[in-house]
DNA sequence: TTGCATACATACAAGAATGAATGTAAATTA
DNA sequence: TAATTTACATTCATTCTTGTATGTATGCAA
C-alpha cells in the first residue's frame, strides 16, 4: 500500500514514535539505527525520512509526547487545587501520582528510560539537557510557591526557607525518579517509591 | 617509535584511557571511535587493541579510576573517624568532600560525566548500571550506620528512623549529583551545592 | 478528469567503524 | 647472544548507517 489519507499518515507518524521509543529503549539511541525503527514500524526508512529530519528530530517527537502531559500535572497537581487540599498533601500528591504514572504507562516509563539512562546528552542533544534544567527549574519554582502557602498555614518548621525545602525536595525526587527508572527489577526502590515520598515529606512536617 | 619498556607501556596504557575519557567526556561515548581515541593519545588503534580488548574494557578502566578511590574515601571519611566527629558533620563532611572532588580533579568530572549523562546503559553496559545499583546500596548501608549512631547520640529526631533518613540522604545526594554534573554551566547548583548539603542535614537535626 | 501534492518505497553513493590479520623492532629471558 | 615475547603500527575486509535521489501510486482540489 502506498499513499494514505491524512489521517493514515498521522497512524504512520505515531507507530514510528512508537517503535522508536521501544528500541531506544530497549538498545540505546545511538544502536538504534533508522532502518531497523522502519522495520520495526512496518514501514521503510522513507517513511521516517517524510515525517522527520533525522534521528534527533524523532527524539525530540518522543520526549515531547511526554513533556507535555507533565506541564499539564503539575498545573492540575501542584497548583490548580489551590485551597482545597493542604499543600504538603498537594506536594506529595504530584509525587505519588509521578510515580504512579511511570508505573502504569508503558510508553512514559520507556521514555524516561531513555532520557535518564539510554541517550548521550552531547552534541545535538546536549541542548536537551539545558531545555530539562529550565523544566526543573519551573518545578522548583512551583514547588516553592505550595511551600510558602505550608509555611504561611504554619504545616512546616519556620526555620526552613521554603526555597530550601523546595530544592531539597526536587534533588531528593530527581534521585528517586533516576534510581526508579535504573533499578529494573524494581526491588530496590519501585515497590517502595510511595512509601520513600512520604516519608520525605513527613520530614518536613511541624 | 616501537617497543617501549614496562614502565612505558603503562604510561601509553594510562595515556589511552585518559584521552579515551576527554572523549567521552566531550562526544559522549557511542559517538567516539576507537581510532579517534589512540590519535588522541598519540598512538594508534594497534596500541588500543593491546591495552584493551574493546571500547567496553576501555570504558570500565576508565571507570575503575573513579570508583575505587570513592571505595576509599566513604571509609574514611564516613566510618573510620568513628568517634571524633560526630555523626551527622560526618555525613555532611563526606558529601561536602565528595562535592569538592568533582569540583577540584578534572578527571573525576569527566567520568561523573560521562557516567551520567554521556552514556547509554543498554547490552553490555546495562551490567554497570548494576554494579552503580549495588555499590548504591552499600553507601546507603554506611550512611545508615552512622545515622543510628545519631540517633544512639540522640541527634536526630527519634521518630525519624535511620533506614529512612539514610535513603532519603541517598536520594538527595544522588539527584544533586546529577544536576551537578548536567548544569555545565554552573549557575543552578554547582555554586550552590554545598550550600544544599548544609541545608539538607540541617533538616534532621532536632 | 486532469493535475498536483502527498505519503511513502526503492535504489544509490559514500563514509565511518570494527575486528582481525599481519608486520616489526626493541626488550627481555634463557 | 640467540630465541622469544612484547608493544605496538599497518593493512584489509566487512558491516553498518546515513543522506539523498528518484520512483510511484494514490488522495484531493479545481
Amino acid at each position: 500500500m502506498v499513499r494514505k489519507t491524512k489521517e493514515d499518515a498521522e497512524i504512520t507518524r505515531q507507530r514510528i514514535i512508537d517503535a522508536a521509543r521501544e528500541l531506544f529503549a530497549e538498545h540505546g539511541v545511538s544502536k538504534t539505527s533508522l532502518d531497523k525503527i522502519a522495520k520495526h514500524a512496518d514501514v521503510t526508512r522513507g517513511a521516517v525520512y517524510w515525517h522527520f529530519k533525522n534521528k534527533t528530530e524523532l527524539f525530540h517527537a518522543m520526549r515531547e509526547q511526554v513533556f507535555l502531559p507533565l506541564i499539564d500535572r503539575i498545573d492540575s497537581t501542584l497548583l490548580s487545587s489551590k485551597n482545597e487540599i493542604n499543600p504538603l498533601q498537594r506536594i506529595e500528591g504530584f509525587l505519588i501520582d509521578t510515580v504512579r504514572v511511570l508505573s502504569n504507562d508503558t510508553a512514559t516509563r520507556q521514555t524516561y528510560e531513555v532520557l535518564m539512562a539510554k541517550c548521550e546528552y552531547v552534541d545535538e542533544f546536549a541542548e536537551v539537557l539545558q531545555q530539562i534544567l529550565n523544566n526543573c527549574d519551573g518545578i522548583v519554582g512551583n514547588i516553592e510557591q505550595v511551600y510558602q502557602e505550608a509555611q504561611q498555614q504554619s504545616l512546616i518548621n519556620p526555620s526552613h526557607s521554603p526555597t530550601e525545602l523546595a530544592m531539597d525536595t526536587h534533588l531528593f525526587f530527581s534521585g528517586l525518579l533516576h534510581m526508579w527508572v535504573k533499578d529494573s527489577e524494581g526491588s530496590r526502590f519501585r515497590n517502595q517509591a510511595e512509601t520513600l515520598i512520604r516519608t520525605h515529606i513527613k520530614l518536613r512536617k511541624k
